[in-house]
DNA sequence: ATACGGTACGAACGATCGTGCTGTAAATCA
DNA sequence: TGATTTACAGCACGATCGTTCGTACCGTAT
């Protein structure tokens, strides 16, 4: 890839980044805890030392591998669906593009936020604040626009959306793990109940 | 517990039932790739060998833990609601059990079918195997339930008994992830959410 | 009474884990 | 241009991984 002694400032930064690129492929496969740094830099040609000494530990290489995950999903999932208009049918949009996202296996790993939550969320430390983090997150920008949603006139006033934002994570993460058992239909399926939960057919 | 040297059939059941349970209960938290030969022969002060012949390997080990597993989730929630009566009301029954599950911890890493599932769904193998047929038998006994309902007029002919069962399944995992976060309110939130899956307020 | 199967032990295997040390050469700053 | 910093490589470390070995013992079948 590149000669061996190259250290220029932009160098550094693709280094860097191809290192967290291959670190959330693995990582979505064999968890947070299942990545290894001997494994990591012999798929990268590094040397063990090289890579390890570009994070320091390997807590902090796996909380930049989940904070890189992170902002995969955003930029795949999110971000494309950023300029609808707020409320319901940014949510519709969103459901569809969070599904393909799955669907086709951007990573091969399946839904890698997921997974580290499930991993970490008995563990405490900074892997699980960053997933409680990150979580959160998601959980408010779920709920601004189903509020907005319902300020329209799009949902019911009863709706609440806490419990909706709730149930549209879990069940985007179930069609995840569907998907990735292969179970036929899990997509569609998935869809279905998610539209369901925001009033549409 | 026993005394050194005894290996008479009994006894050997006992070691087996104790290996396994000390397995379940720190693969819950540490997942099944986790677990470590050694760490659990220390725990229950036996020698590694000792307890590595007992199942002839490591994975062996993992997915006798795993069916440990799931035999302790069919007794703590399956069980006690097999007496009820067929569809909803043994459903919303089985809604209560499932979630004081999870919310009296009765495992300390939360729900371990969820967590195996995800530790293995995209990794092929006698595990993924195993998660696979788990998790088929459960929607199977959920659609039955809810095929029942349907019959006795409890729940709209329109209801399609493997979505529900698909979002009963999803909601109940993310229940589990919600309560280890401590996220509060998590429990009334699901059952909210599965009860108004299965039209009860 | 004797042979056998399987449980359990202690010691050791090679491999790999995360993490230090040291050297070196390029990038950066004076 | 010279001094400093730093991104990497190379090597080695102690620990621990799953696994194998040889041995001893107990329970059961012969």
């Amino acid at each position: 890839m590149a000669c061996v002694p190259r250290r220029s400032a932009t160098a550094v930064a693709e280094t860097r980044a191809g290192v967290l690129d291959a670190a959330v492929r693995r990582a979505s496969v064999d968890g947070l805890e299942g990545l290894t740094i001997g494994r990591l830099a012999d798929e990268l040609s590094m040397s063990k030392s090289g890579l390890f000494g570009l994070f320091g530990s390997k807590e902090e290489l796996q909380v930049a591998t989940f904070e890189a995950a992170v902002e995969h999903f955003t930029r795949e999932v999110w971000r494309p669906v950023a300029r609808r208009e707020p409320g319901l049918p940014r949510l519709l949009a969103l459901v569809d593009r969070w599904l393909s996202y799955h669907q086709r296996r951007a990573l091969p790993g399946g839904c890698f936020v997921t997974t580290a939550t499930i991993e970490f969320d008995a563990r405490p430390g900074p892997l699980r604040d960053a997933v409680a983090r990150a979580r959160r997150r998601m959980h408010a920008a779920l709920e601004a626009d189903l509020r907005a949603a319902i300020d329209a006139g799009d949902l019911p006033a009863s709706t609440r959306p806490a419990d909706v934002a709730f149930a549209l994570y879990a069940l985007a993460s179930a069609a995840s793990t569907a998907i990735q058992l292969d179970e036929p239909g899990a997509r569609a399926r998935a869809r279905r109940c998610m539209r369901g939960l925001l009033g549409a057919g």
